[in-house]
DNA sequence: CGCTAATTGAGAACAATTAGCGATATTCGT
DNA sequence: ACGAATATCGCTAATTGTTCTCAATTAGCG
């Protein structure tokens, strides 16, 4: 297992005078068991409770809260996948940092890593002074089906593009 | 000058059988004379309006609809930089393109370039097939300023301190 | 110039998230 | 174990950022 387990869990709560509680440890539970590439939304995980174990509902409030506490600690890593709200999946350390390819029309997530993205994240950091929490790199762009569908029409002048051509 | 001007955004306007306003016009103009690593998020550009230039005053609805529209053209980029609300800056090509490095305590925000980045985006776009729009890397840490202001604790398990140490 | 359809402004409507507040439950010292 | 101190919970109401509705206006084109 690469990530946090409910006791590291506890101890870091504890070490900041804050509390392990059932609420927090289920929520844990739900992101460790949640299957590769997926992610939720405070919504999402309210009613997965509430299917799954409706025994152990959580409040949306205190999901809401929990959401931000975890992704603060660094459990959770929050993501903007530009579907209008945030959605949440386990914050994994190396070999299973990822990044994420949206399609801007479909909105089909594509995962994938990059150890270069990692080293200039270390790199810049480390020379801005900062300690390095979390980076993401996220790429935005039109699947083949959204084109071939005839989405409205894409732009020429974009960025990206224009980027170096050697390689 | 290397982004937009007004007429090449008004013919591209036409294309889309869309027309070009005084309110986009403005709206472009006000991006055009940003200083270098500003971005505004809604409110922002509707009170800077309604200070430097209160004849020109356009309503939040328009703002609204009229940054979407210029990001959906490329114009302008949409910045998630974890303040709750989206930021927009212009997008720019190549030599231009950037970066975000963020502090999650104080929110400063440190723009920088990397060629590397952009080739992961154009390779990773480019193996699923994804016509690409815009990448953005954008680096979540604590500034040494935060650091000594004693905010919260740092986490010690973070994803990306797990990086490959190489380089 | 005049027609048609895109656009605007104002406010209402929305959806996601947060705050306030008693009631409850976890931690820690004993 | 027990009990005090206080973090946390769930509820509801409030806020925030953003979108929608619709009548009035205006850009683009012949």
């Amino acid at each position: 297992m690469y990530s946090y387990d409910s006791t590291t869990f506890r101890s870091e709560l504890n070490q900041l005078g804050l509390r392990m509680t059932p609420q927090r440890e289920t929520i844990l539970e739900v992101f460790r068991e949640l299957p590769k590439g997926k992610h939720l939304s405070a919504e999402d995980l309210y009613h997965h409770l509430q299917e799954v174990a409706p025994e152990r509902k959580i409040s949306l409030s205190t999901i809401y809260r929990s959401l931000k506490l975890m992704t603060h600690l660094g459990l959770l890593r929050e993501l903007e996948l530009a579907e209008g709200h945030k959605h949440y999946e386990l914050n994994q350390p190396h070999p299973h940092h990822h990044h994420h390819l949206v399609c801007v029309r479909c909105n089909r997530t594509i995962e994938f890593k990059s150890d270069s993205v990692l080293k200039v994240s270390m790199k810049t950091s480390g020379r801005e002074g900062f300690h390095l929490l979390d980076c993401q790199l996220t790429i935005h762009g039109v699947c083949v089906e959204a084109l071939k569908r005839g989405w409205p029409s894409v732009p020429q002048e974009w960025s990206c593009p224009h980027a170096p051509v050697d390689e």
